[in-house]
DNA sequence: AGGACGACCAGGACGC
DNA sequence: TGCGTCCTGGTCGTCC
């Protein structure tokens, strides 16, 4: 389930490694997850062109090569772009990137295969432009993470609208919710001004103990297949109806909000069975 | 505009 | 043991 410190921490790797190579050839094993382009206009475009740099928008990898040609690839909610020997296949390989002057290529290993690939001419393009607030960009400041409240929808929901803030998914909402306090059901527009401010400054610490903690779990899993590594102790709430509430004891307990599972403490959060 | 819902997919956790 | 069924994740499309 790569989420944004997933996203992060496969993007910082990629970059560093594969800067300024040369494309060499592409080898499309599954050529479903193309979305606004064709075989034939991914290769045409593609064609021996440099890799000029690997970043990130949103849960979005994007591949930047030149002549201004961006691949934004997303993960859904498995599998990792690899860097891997030439030889080697992953599993659930559905496309691979072949480099001139590298003896490694970009693996998109995709178990469960929901994820996609789009073929850009700039980053104001769908399905970037859309895309809220980073939470690690300049843009995030407090007068415009106060904007995203502007609604009546619960703020769980609010929270996972990529639309207005972008890299949270359902497990982190969870969890910032429950360290932040705040009844899950709240409307947007309710939430008071010091939860705004609380959530305002935990949503980017969570966020980055994650993403040092998805660190140790990707070079595990890249070591051994092993995995998780500190990731349950990360959880407090998510996934553990019925335990007890690491601050107060109280059960956790399970709802449902927009078809999505939502964790929470009704003590230590406020909420009532309404 | 926003909600409800189904679709996509595979695999892990169930029940029998 | 094996087989069927349910559930999970993120996003998009559709219908109301």
């Amino acid at each position: 389930m790569p989420e944004l410190p997933e996203v992060e921490t496969i993007v910082n790797g990629l970059h560093v490694e594969f800067k300024d190579k040369k494309l060499e050839k592409i080898e499309l094993s599954d050529p479903t997850l193309l979305r606004n382009v064709s075989e034939e206009e991914l290769r045409e475009r593609l064609a021996g062109k440099r890799l000029e740099r690997v970043t990130r928008r949103g849960k979005y990898i994007v591949l930047e090569f030149s002549g201004v040609n961006f691949v934004a690839i997303h993960l859904r909610m498995s599998g990792r772009l690899l860097s891997l020997d030439p030889g080697d296949r992953a599993d659930h390989e559905r496309i691979s990137f072949y480099f001139a002057d590298h003896d490694r290529k970009i693996t998109m290993d995709n178990t469960r295969r929901l994820g996609t690939l789009d073929l850009l001419g700039s980053l104001e393009e769908e399905p970037l432009d859309s895309l809220g607030l980073e939470p690690f960009a300049d843009e995030y400041n407090w007068e415009n993470f106060n904007e995203i409240f502007s609604t009546t929808r619960p703020v769980k929901v609010l929270l996972l609208d990529q639309d207005r803030i972008t890299g949270l998914g359902n497990i982190y909402v969870s969890e910032i919710l429950f360290r932040a306090g705040l009844d899950p059901t709240t409307p947007g527009e309710e939430v008071s001004q010091e939860d705004r401010k609380s959530l305002f400054k935990l949503i980017p610490r969570v966020l980055t103990e994650a993403i040092n903690n998805k660190g140790t779990t990707l070079n595990d899993y890249q070591d051994s297949s092993g995995k998780r590594g500190n990731f349950q102790d990360f959880l407090r709430v998510y996934g553990k109806e019925g335990d007890p509430c690491p601050n107060c004891g109280s059960e956790i307990v399970r709802i449902e909000q927009g078809g999505r599972s939502t964790f929470l403490c009704p003590s230590c959060q406020n909420w009532d069975d309404d």
